[in-house]
DNA sequence: TTAATTAATGTCATAGAGACACATACCTGT
DNA sequence: ACAGGTATGTGTCTCTATGACATTAATTAA
């Protein structure tokens, strides 16, 4: 009784966030074609099996189209699907979220205009295709908790950072306040960072540079910030 | 430019745990067709489109073809995608991971010969179709994180439980002791379960019975056990 | 009655985070 | 050169949830 099934329509989707001035982003797209042609929606698209090995480079590549860059952080969210998410009928959406330095992706951007970075608190404002925005909304539910415990924010930061700079980003993030202090305990003890040898200026006294260790993990903290 | 691209083949497999006599264990089905047909895998299939408002269902139907019951607890784990995982080409699986409790899928599973539990320590003697072993291991990192941080462990309590059962429980999934006061602080703190008006017994002094609130979310505590 | 056993509580030590004062370094303007 | 402003970096105390472990409570079997 080997029945035959139907494959639903299968697409890769990542939410790319960054953060500029204090301010956390994502990055939409204009669709360019139908359903929702010219709407804004999270970048993404079919896999292509020639090209890809698994969807991870689905999404590699998708964003790298948009962005012209391969973030240094990428996980998957989950998958969403069904009937209602698309005029089209059934299909399945496999979310991935992505972080990038802003100045990374900027250079390329700034050449299209089919795509932009928008605020995630200006979201409500703006329409958006499929259920996007919903999967934008989780996303940044798990990058916020996963900010607690973990160092991700950190590929928000150029290769060299300040302590400054990776609390500014954590702070956009999880929207809230942190103390400088338990900043620096984490990096210390967490043992991903290494000094480098130049400082820079701030403002007042010199800021010590930073950068990730050579091929790290993420690790993570038993304990979260912030409460 | 509308290209046509194929939509890989994709499935939604399922690791199913429960706990009994202090170890943690996996259900394994055997693979009535090909490919590695004999084999001992993850219980899953294709979506029908007719029968599955979304993948959740899906999962919940093979479970529970395999089960007679549906697990209270489910959960996505990823997805796995490539083209050396099954023979057939390049495929997708949505994976979940879910718990029960062995009483609610004991009764059914003895009455087939084709499902099974095995304990997740003996999984390296025996072989397991496609990636299903890599699967199981990351369903094992995932729930015993979350074993360490939340109260998901309870899904393999039956309805009423003690705190005995439940430490139990918790630590046949993190595999290592735990003290009785934590867990009762967090019995307590968490809000999640109530009193039952009801004892039982234990070998020595009776044991309180509890049970989960009413639709109640499960509670993420901010620092880990065992740490 | 007593020993054994498991349940439940009381109490102190510990570790990591929050709060915040203080010290340090650097820039700018006079 | 020096003072004022500013951001960086450190010292230290408090707070809280957990670990450790002793103690009390309840129940059964001998």
């Amino acid at each position: 009784m080997s029945e035959v099934f139907v494959n639903p329509m299968f697409t890769v989707d990542s939410v790319l966030f960054t953060v500029v001035d204090e301010t956390l982003k994502v990055l939409l797209v204009k669709r360019a074609i139908e359903p929702f042609k010219g709407r804004w929606a999270i970048p993404g698209g079919f896999i292509d099996i020639d090209q890809d090995d698994n969807t991870d480079m689905t999404a590699k590549r998708k964003l790298s189209d948009k962005t012209g860059v391969v973030p240094k952080y990428l996980e998957q969210l989950r998958t969403f699907s069904g009937l209602n998410r698309d005029p089209r009928g059934f299909t399945i959406t496999l979310a991935y979220f992505a972080l990038v330095p802003f100045e990374e992706a900027a250079p390329h951007i700034d050449t299209v205009d089919e795509a932009d970075w928008v605020n995630v608190s200006d979201l409500n404002d703006i329409p958006v295709a499929f259920d996007h925005k919903e999967i934008i909304a989780i996303a940044l539910e798990r990058i916020r908790q996963k900010a607690l415990y973990s160092m991700i924010p950190v590929y928000c930061c150029q290769e060299y950072f300040t302590v400054g700079q990776l609390k500014g980003v954590i702070e956009a993030i999880i929207d809230k306040p942190l103390q400088r202090k338990s900043l620096m305990r984490r990096i210390e003890s967490s043992g991903m960072f290494e000094i480098v040898d130049q400082k820079v200026q701030s403002g007042g006294r010199k800021a010590q540079l930073y950068k990730l260790k050579g091929n790290v993990d993420v690790v993570h903290f038993e304990r979260n910030l912030g409460s």
